[in-house]
DNA sequence: ACCTGATATGCTCAATGTGAGTATAAGGAA
DNA sequence: TTCCTTATACTCACATTGAGCATATCAGGT
């Protein structure tokens, strides 16, 4: 108690009045940015050398930068900045998703050494081309995720990788209880045994894989089996990123109508569909989809026609912003799908 | 093009190779800690000198402290460690909130000065006693946020007050567009103008306030009328913090069976209830309650009674820890609700 | 013992929302 | 024309929700 009035004494004196400036912290910014071309969810990646590989090889990492104080207004617009710099990309919808800052995630800092603490934020773009830009590229971000995709079925991968994994690690516990909670964990994360799979839990399920050290990230500098097949990996911690921004995503689609940031202004009723099966990974029932939208007052028909369908031709939609006002929090709510076409 | 491709060196030399070290960069840590004592929620505080007040004076902050990288191992830890020394509490659950950054927030920052970028959490706990300490208390949120309390109807503070000063407001507008656009943004967020009422909008509520100088964080040196009226104020940006996290928190308990972390082992149906309607601010139908946390498997009935109701004796329930096993996102869904009981 | 007032708990019913399927429309290609 | 494809409309059973009525069980007063 004593001591703990002591170190209050302190508190106040340097951290609320006069910040003591605490030099050994770096600020950093990442952005993950996302579009859908077709059907695929893609991710702006750049090609960054991972000190932590063996050999210092080269990797995929999102683009990055530190916060400049002398230079940046905002948080924000600092993540412009290194967005535009490092991809030749204007942001348009923005949002901030989690502050990471565990000193482990950066291999060099050792006790005492310099904290990186990343503020990342997840954009949403329309599909682009890059302007030439030699180290920024689109990718599939199932190819970083590939147990995520669920739209032509459970992946194969799960049964016939994963969960063999998974058993090895769980029958490494000591404890009974110990292998009890780590067959629960695997069952929920994973949607094994008879539990439903839950889209959003992407997190989970990449720190589930990183602590039974099956992804790239974790396995060190021995290698181990089983790796390459469980994603692509990602410089440092950006792999968790990701996933955060992924997970996040799929939640957010639910309540807020921000799949429209991802699609031209007129749209067809399928291919806005596509968009949100690509995101959450799942098939949705067409007819009840539709339904939503369009008796939800998300969209309204603008009359045109799209004739490049291949059969009949579909309307053309745009986004009703007038929702906004209407309804509190109005978003694409997924229902029921079906894991096969 | 050119020029980006210089910065882009730039970058990758300083940035991601080797971070430069940002010295004016300070890392703060803010807890918004949360119990529910009877009817009313409340948030834990201390007392500060705000130095952008005139003459200095006293006024409410959040448990605050910068982080220490050769101390505190996460930033979680680093900010139980602060909630511990300023107020002798030691947090349960806790979740992160958002990261507050910019430079006006710290109007001692001037062009170049120390950037503090905050990382909020928010905390839940159980009522408890504060062990003596003379500077923190617990307080009422509402005393905060007094038009965010519907439980015994629309408060009249909205209409007496708000509703008028948000009238002048928007007449401040030069153009037509403008003042069409504040109507209809002021009606959105305040649930006037036959639009409801969102009671998760707390922060798009405070902001507008903010922007509008009716409360006292932004009415400045010369004071202004009404703002007394209009909530507690606290140090610096914390009322924005606090309003960030009570927007959360109401959005949360509908997904996520979060408020059994304010809650004893075991409690009435009745109690579970209160807590919700504090929280949300609003009332709920409470047979439909009963039959949504009971037939949802959040709760179990311990055979046991409270005799202390003054009417029926009620049932004694707790928590049921297996619903996170068996249903994806279960939450406190709010039904229906009666403004008036 | 009986009434009153309080709270707890059980049950009904209509309205709405959701999952899943069938039916029809409108294009192109064989 | 027929077949194939995609779009769009409609139906129907079932679950969920909003709202209210009815009954149970205590305390306290008469």
């Amino acid at each position: 108690m004593t001591d703990r009035r002591t170190v209050l004494g302190r508190a106040r004196a340097t951290g609320d009045s006069a910040p003591a400036v605490s030099p050994s912290v770096v600020v950093g910014l990442n952005a993950v940015i996302v579009a859908v071309t077709e059907e695929v969810p893609r991710v702006l990646t750049v090609s960054r050398i991972d000190r932590s590989l063996p050999g210092a090889r080269q990797a995929d990492a999102l683009p990055y930068g530190p916060l400049r104080p002398e230079q940046h207004q905002t948080l924000e617009r600092g993540l412009r900045d290194w967005a535009w710099q490092q991809t030749g990309t204007r942001l348009g919808y923005v949002e901030q998703l989690y502050t990471f800052g565990d000193r482990i995630r950066d291999p060099r800092a050792g006790q005492g050494g310099p904290w990186t603490i990343s503020v990342a934020y997840l954009a949403l773009v329309r599909e682009q081309h890059l302007a030439g830009s030699r180290e920024a590229h689109w990718r599939d971000w199932y190819d970083y995720f590939p147990w995520e995709d669920w739209r032509w079925g459970q992946p194969a991968l799960i049964s016939r990788v994963i969960a063999p994994a998974l058993d090895n690690w769980l029958a490494r516990s000591s404890k009974k209880a110990g292998i009890r909670a780590r067959q629960d964990r695997r069952d929920i994360v994973f949607g094994l045994n008879r539990t439903p799979w839950d889209a959003e839990r992407v997190l989970e399920r990449y720190e589930l894989l990183y602590e039974a050290k099956l992804v790239g990230e974790s396995v060190g500098e021995a290698g181990q089996s089983g790796t390459a097949e469980l994603g692509r990996p990602m410089v440092m911690d950006h792999r968790r990123i990701l996933a955060t921004a992924l997970g996040r995503l799929r939640g957010k689609i639910k309540y807020r109508p921000v799949v429209f940031e991802l699609l031209p202004p007129v749209f067809t009723l399928s291919r806005l569909q596509r968009v949100v099966e690509a995101l959450a990974g799942t098939r949705l029932h067409k007819q009840n989809f539709r339904r939503l939208v369009d008796h939800g007052g998300l969209v309204e028909g603008t009359g045109k026609f799209d004739e490049e369908t291949g059969g009949r031709p579909a309307e053309l939609f745009s986004f009703r912003h007038e929702v906004l006002r209407e309804r509190a929090a109005p978003g694409v709510r997924l229902p029921g799908f079906q894991s096969r076409v």
